[in-house]
DNA sequence: ATAGAATCGGAGAGCTCTCTCCGTTTGCCG
DNA sequence: CGGCAAACGGAGAGAGCTCTCCGATTCTAT
């Protein structure tokens, strides 16, 4: 997924190493400290000089960009695989689920899907994402499972609301999942 | 409220009225854009050294409190106001309601009740909300208007996410509310 | 009006963060 | 093994932020 510009020339063997080495510590950082960390941070922690780092990765977006934007892919990957599963209610709600509670063990995933575009503009990965769950959306909401009223723009802010709310309730205890009750929410009143 | 330590010397007239701009200029920016404003950038707002706004606020945080603690009171005091209403269910989802109603319209407000803690640690504020909150909630389910398994603490997590969504709804269009969904997703399922 | 206290203004100290530059070191190929 | 391109390290530029300090200014009591 990285920027290799590959068919340039191949890396020497230890600046593969390093670049390796930079992308799983930077994976281990964000995902316990979100965002906001810094990138001489992330260096000194991966042992390098920072200047090293600044190699491979020309700003400390692209970094973070190499991290984190697979996971949102392959997020993407999943909506799309579900919208042909033969219940779709099931479907719907089990993909919400999945992300939420693989986003909840990743801060920086949380923070990425909370802001307001997943990337910087001219990206379309928000579009992406936005309309591989409308298609979820759509196929739970014509066999009732889902209420009629909402739009896919509005399930992802409910996916953001329910990061913010899951994340914190697992910090006290975890046992209840907040997530239950916002997909209680989103459930068509029909019965 | 105000760092007053009244009864010590009144402040000159000049000094009261800049104080009062200075509240003024802080809550507008505060409103639109959230904690994350700079001190310096309220000063100059405001049209003040920022040497002077410090001499009326000891620290950026001091302003904010100013500004902000009042607001989070009121939802307290409103919490206990309703906990004797006669609609034990009407009056909890009111106040939820009420609280995001608010909220939303401040930034600031928004990051305070979403932030970890209301306050520097120490200060009771956050538990007098959950607390209040709680009476509400009780009272609620015992007349089966909500659902059982909620404890304050998941509500009161609960309500962060909304503002989470709400903020963003809004943001779009507002003509659906985040907020229904989650205020029905609370709903005992009893029906 | 005037002295003296209260208040103001803003330069700048000290911190953190992103990113650059270039002297030094390291791997690679003939 | 020798030479050179590639990669490394980290000092430091530049920007932004919080907060301090003190000379300049303004109010007010007499």
């Amino acid at each position: 997924m990285g920027d290799d510009h590959s068919s340039a020339r191949p890396l020497r063997a230890d600046a593969r190493r390093n670049r390796e080495r930079v992308l799983q510590i930077a994976q281990e950082a964000l995902a316990s400290d979100g965002l906001t960390i810094s990138f001489d941070e992330i260096a000194r922690r991966a042992g390098f000089g920072v200047g090293t780092v600044y190699r491979h990765f020309p700003t400390k977006e692209a970094l973070f960009e190499a991290v984190l934007l697979g996971r949102i892919e392959r997020f993407v990957a999943d909506a799309r695989a579900l919208a042909t599963a033969e219940d779709a209610g099931k479907a719907f709600f089990a993909w919400f689920a999945r992300v939420t509670e693989q986003a909840v063990a990743n801060q920086a995933l949380c923070d990425m899907l909370e802001s307001g575009s997943v990337l910087r503009p001219g990206s379309t990965l928000e579009d992406d994402f936005t309309a591989a769950l409308g298609r979820l959306l759509t196929r739970a909401q014509r066999v009732g499972a889902v209420r009629a009223d909402l739009t896919a723009h509005d399930v992802r802010d409910l996916l953001r609301g329910c990061l913010t709310a899951e994340r914190r309730a697992r910090a006290r205890d975890g046992r209840l999942r907040m997530t239950d009750v916002i997909c209680d929410g989103m459930r068509a009143r029909t019965s």
